[in-house]
DNA sequence: TATGAATGAGTGTTCATTCAT
DNA sequence: GATGAATGAACACTCATTCAT
């Protein structure tokens, strides 16, 4: 049985995944086990409170993104692995979860969703030092503020209701701001 | 006893602007009757349903802005306006209620609360206007998304954990960007 | 300020004798006072607690109806008043009113209702009196089993979707009975 | 547990017929579970909402009811059959909840409900049909307005305080009514 | 004396969490 | 180990009643 646990708990963070991304930290718990196909008590017994379920779906989606970004790293061309990170990650509102993290006590969210949050911020500044290297960033820049404003209009992509075009040319100005020299 | 009911108003106002402005449209509409000292009863004599209550909340704290932002207008100094502008309503979280407005399915919120709103995008649209006929932002720039930019960062600040300094070289970038003459 | 007094008083037991004939003693005293146009205050500055309100309308409805019904006593033919009075009260809901008096509480409702009620069921027993000795109604026949009859169907015309020639033809049925000579 | 389930719907049901019956669809459904003997939410859960609670009530009153009657039209005297309905259904306040499904709104009740009303009515009828073959009641009967009489009646034996003698003597005006050969 | 604002207990309903099967 | 029924605390909202003007 204990395939059948683990593809269970597989199943429960995808759905959680799927409902938290969509509804916030408001989305209910029953709600994921329906979408997961399996009953509440099973999710309870993988995550024994709504806190865990919401911390390892957070964890599950930051892990996956850490793996996309880095596989960014290894291409060969790292100006345009840079370009296309910023805007993929903005376009697609990858850390949508983070709004989930944010609403419930603000700040009293577990320190692993936390780790995992910096383990993209880490591979996300491979690819910032890469892009620097090559001059195709400002060498003044840091991983500090140019994570944040990648988080930001994530975010504002994910619970705004923004034309594409201007999502576009507000990158621009970001991608703008950080190629020129002066700070 | 139109006095009364004028001053309580005014302070379930107060208080369902801090609630939800730390909570969310989640917040509870007991806390806001609880931190404005009055019953239950009495925040919903004010605002017949809790959206009312939200709705009301958002559109006090636009017309603020908005006000504030128009004082700016009217300064002496139209690039020194802009940088106010823009590191004042970031650095204050200053649109934090966004965040409420986003919640509740998005399409299905106020009118009213989106007009305010608008009126302080117009209020910022004249602010940078008059950037742009001093040179101080390119004039390829348009108000969506300069406004965008500033909701964006403004949102984080108010939602994540940020570094003062970490915003400000955040800001910095941005208006790097929109100050350089190529789009 | 008698008079006004007076006015108001008028005013709000017409306006709870709609809305509590409509609603029964579901309806709310808030109600009333709109109806009346008057505040809220002075409905309980008259009526201080909604049972007394309730059974004022009772009093007031159950006594007009006692007038109606001796006005029918005093006609020239007695068989006539008895077919007129049993179609007539049956037929307008007349008793409407019983209903929100078995409500609340059941059976502890105010004697003075209960008085008032009695009113008009002395006076309903003296036409059928007059009929019996008309010999339109057969003799053996109670007052309590005839006015049990008539609210029965009076509060069923009033409660319940009921076709009029349905109910006519009901009526026909209990007026038959009671012409047969035999119990 | 699909037996303590199934044990708890009928004690749920059980207490709502009393609970309903005794003050209406005002009867607060905190009264039900109570008398139920379970909690508050797992009314809810076997009843999403109040009115399906009232609508299973009621279906399960008039079904039980509609049976009993079957069974008396199965049985050898239908003069017998016909004296036994009429004096059960009315001396047992035995449509007492027609009550509740009256007061909300009346035409916004379930058409589950109406439909298992209609159940019993078409037993009556079949009940009354066997009476008239015999001579027993007159044929000119239909069952619209015998139904109403037996509602009427039944719903004032519920809700009014009547003495036993006196309904007895009401029901044999009725009967006397129906037995006559004219209309 | 009339007003209408304020109150708090109560109602229907939801949801995270626990327990019996 | 998985299930889903049961739980009670919470929430949005209503209403009879009281109080300040």
């Amino acid at each position: 049985m204990r395939q059948d646990a683990q593809e269970n708990r597989e199943r429960i963070l995808a759905a959680a995944e799927e409902v938290f991304g969509a509804h916030g930290a408001a989305g209910s718990t029953e709600e994921v086990a329906r979408q997961a196909g399996v009953g509440i008590a099973t999710v309870f017994r993988h995550f024994p409170a709504k806190e865990d379920l919401v911390e390892a779906a957070l964890l599950r989606h930051f892990d996956g993104l850490a793996a996309r970004v880095r596989s960014l790293a290894a291409g060969p061309d790292p100006a345009a692995a840079w370009d296309t990170l910023v805007r993929t990650m903005i376009g697609t509102g990858a850390t949508k979860l983070t709004l989930a993290s944010a609403l419930p006590g603000s700040g009293g969210f577990p320190d692993r969703a936390v780790a995992a949050s910096n383990r993209v911020k880490t591979a996300v500044g491979e690819v910032l030092r890469q892009a620097q290297e090559h001059g195709a960033v400002r060498s003044s820049a840091t991983i500090e503020e140019v994570y944040l404003l990648i988080r930001a209009l994530s975010q504002a992509s994910a619970t705004m209701q923004i034309r594409r075009d201007t999502l576009d040319r507000a990158v621009d100005v970001v991608l703008a701001g950080l190629s020129q020299p002066a700070g």
